[in-house]
DNA sequence: AATATAAAGTTAGTATGCCAAATGTTTGCC
DNA sequence: GGCAAACATTTGGCATACTAACTTTATATT
């Protein structure tokens, strides 16, 4: 227990996680990535969101989103529509395909959650994802030192 | 607390992390990035390790290996050196500057590893870890199903 | 020895991610 | 109203990652 590489450990912790995951989703023969999945769950919840909300919903650059949106795009899950208010804005709209393809995304990903959990008690996995969440405050931004 | 979310939680926080962790290797002029540390840190310790044996101990898959190299051979980090026992081995050879660049490198990786445990105690961290070692076991290779 | 199989590395293709810079639009301020 | 600042999105450049396919070399099998 001595090891103390815990930023490596992490790291190679969600690689697997990662590879595992997606390998899972093709093997379902599911069209859309973990990511991707993330997106189409949200615009079910409530279609017509914009790009901005949506990467700070999923938590990543907004140049990064405009990516996994062209690729959700091409294969017809989503669509982006001009914004009546705002023109700077652009809304995206889940399609019933894309709305399909999230559902059987999330039996997988469920799944997979479920087999993290397992062989552990509750109260392990509240400590687990307490230090997780405070990777947020600590690590927002910013390359250390000061602000 | 109810939040079950686990993978996404997962991702996210590494990306805060590994986003962080990169800005402050920029931010200390150091000009390696957090994964390529770790080659020249295994270098240090023996050099002219194969490819294949760097790219297992760093848990990646060999041709992610290959341009992860190919950047630290570009600045003079590593060399590589053909193997005088097997033609299809490549030794991997650390510079003085690589090390010396893996050095800098230690120095903010090792803080940012402090920062992670601050605020939580040991046996907290331990659970950390274990949970994350599972998905060693759990997670390798496979999209889930049987074997 | 001849062939089949396995192993070491690389390449090409795809998907995240970030940052910095650029474009167009909206807002705030005087 | 006019200009500066802020915001929304995209583009380009870079760094991980994986899979699949390919080349070269080594090992095993018959």
């Amino acid at each position: 227990m001595k090891d103390d590489r815990l930023i490596f450990l992490i790291f190679t912790a969600q690689n697997k996680l990662r590879t595992y995951l997606n390998n899972a989703l093709v093997a379902a023969n599911v069209r859309v990535t973990f990511v991707q999945a993330g997106i189409l769950f949200l615009l079910k919840q409530s279609n017509g969101r914009t790009m901005s909300d949506l990467s700070q919903l999923i938590g990543v650059d907004n140049s990064t989103l405009t990516g996994l949106v062209d690729r959700l795009e091409k294969v017809g899950f989503v669509a982006r529509q001009a914004s009546p208010t705002d023109r700077r804005s652009l809304l995206i709209q889940v399609t019933p395909e894309g709305i399909a393809e999230g559902d059987k995304a999330k039996m997988i990903i469920k799944r997979v959650n479920e087999e993290i959990k397992t062989g552990f008690p509750l109260e392990e996995m509240e400590i687990f994802k307490k230090i997780l969440r405070s990777f947020f405050e600590k690590f927002n931004k910013n390359g250390g030192q000061q602000k």
